[in-house]
DNA sequence: TTCGTCATGTAATGGGTTACATGATTAC
DNA sequence: GTAATCATGTAACCCATTACATGACGAA
């Protein structure tokens, strides 16, 4: 995930890790910030990886001349952002994951955007869906507490389908004044064997 | 996070491990659901700790029979929900920690519900002004993708501190129809050196 | 007899955090 | 000259995940 978004961030420009991470909050600020304890040994992993190169410009060029190692992505690297940007990725990531992706859908392509908007709403329809249930089976015998977090719980996903939905629509438009059937995002055939949905005891 | 939660639970009553995850699933699924691997890990740490006992309800009673392992709070385990449930906790887990806690609001003083409403709104509001002004500087030499990503972060957050100060009101109105200075958490005196509030470059 | 659910568990791994340590530079 | 910010890093730890393995029970 930090990997992605340093990858993403380096791709628009070369930078040292203390800017990286301010870039990163500024954009990401709202659901995540990392920290310098997971920033710099990342850096170093993906230098190790040939994915970024580290220019120290300590000594030489500048004003200040204050001692910062900047990093700049190689064209592993952007192979690399690629593939990731393409990616699922594990499922407990997914809502951070998200974030980071349409952070960078400017490098994304047009129709990789729309499978991970699609992915995405599919796969909150399916939570709004458990909660729903959820909600319909334990209503009356839950403390008032726990009712009003399941309330907001669901509000706050179904906000989310609709804001995911609005998006979907305007690609769409820009995609294709006029088209034909869109592909969608392989849905799972099998029924998962959550075992929440059924009458809880 | 887990201990809090099936602390929480099993205060309730004694259950099976399948069963708790299918609760805490009910509960909290909106925003997180746990896995098994996490689950029974945690609660024979509880165990050990003699936090809740283990009885096997396998050979007998029951008309199925079906070998269950029923976990049941002892009274050290009450006295350790008593304890997480007010405690602070590290910043990291402040997001999933607050819904935990919320769950069990039911089982929590009102001057500890209370306070832990109010924190938890600063502590929002904070990242509301930080996602702001890094709104405010960024403006225009922004990708539309990157600014709708953050216009919406910036609503999400806004959405969830309205809603706490619905919360808080409700709080106060039933704790005193009339009443005088509320306390209020501790505020941090020193300005954090987060440094993203800045200009960027 | 097979599929779905109930039910419990382990080992390896992953990804990030906290706390700490250090030092240069800038602004007052 | 001192406080805040810039800047880089390390080591110990935490919490949970994925993938795997196993087995019994109920219904079709």
């Amino acid at each position: 995930m930090l990997e992605l978004a340093v990858l993403g961030l380096l791709s628009e420009s070369p930078m040292h890790g203390y800017e990286l991470r301010k870039r990163l909050s500024a954009v990401l600020g709202a659901f995540h910030r990392f920290s310098y304890g997971s920033l710099y040994p990342c850096l170093r992993k993906l230098q190790a990886e040939g994915y970024v190169t580290a220019d120290d410009a300590g000594a030489a060029s500048r004003i200040g001349g204050r001692s910062r190692v900047v990093y700049t992505l190689t064209a592993e690297g952007k192979e690399r952002l690629a593939e990731l940007l393409g990616e699922g990725g594990p499922a407990s990531w997914e809502d951070e994951m998200f974030g980071v992706r349409f952070a960078f859908f400017g490098k994304t392509d047009a129709d990789v955007r729309l499978r991970i908007l699609e992915g995405r709403r599919s796969r909150l329809e399916e939570r709004r869906e458990k909660v729903r249930s959820a909600l319909a089976r334990t209503r009356e015998r839950l403390d008032s507490y726990t009712l009003e977090l399941q309330r907001h719980g669901l509000e706050s996903v179904e906000r989310e389908v609709r804001w995911l939905t609005e998006l979907i629509e305007t690609e769409r438009a820009q995609a294709r004044p006029t088209a034909t059937a869109p592909p969608s995002e392989q849905a799972p055939t099998t029924q998962d064997p959550d075992g929440e949905v059924r009458e809880a005891r």
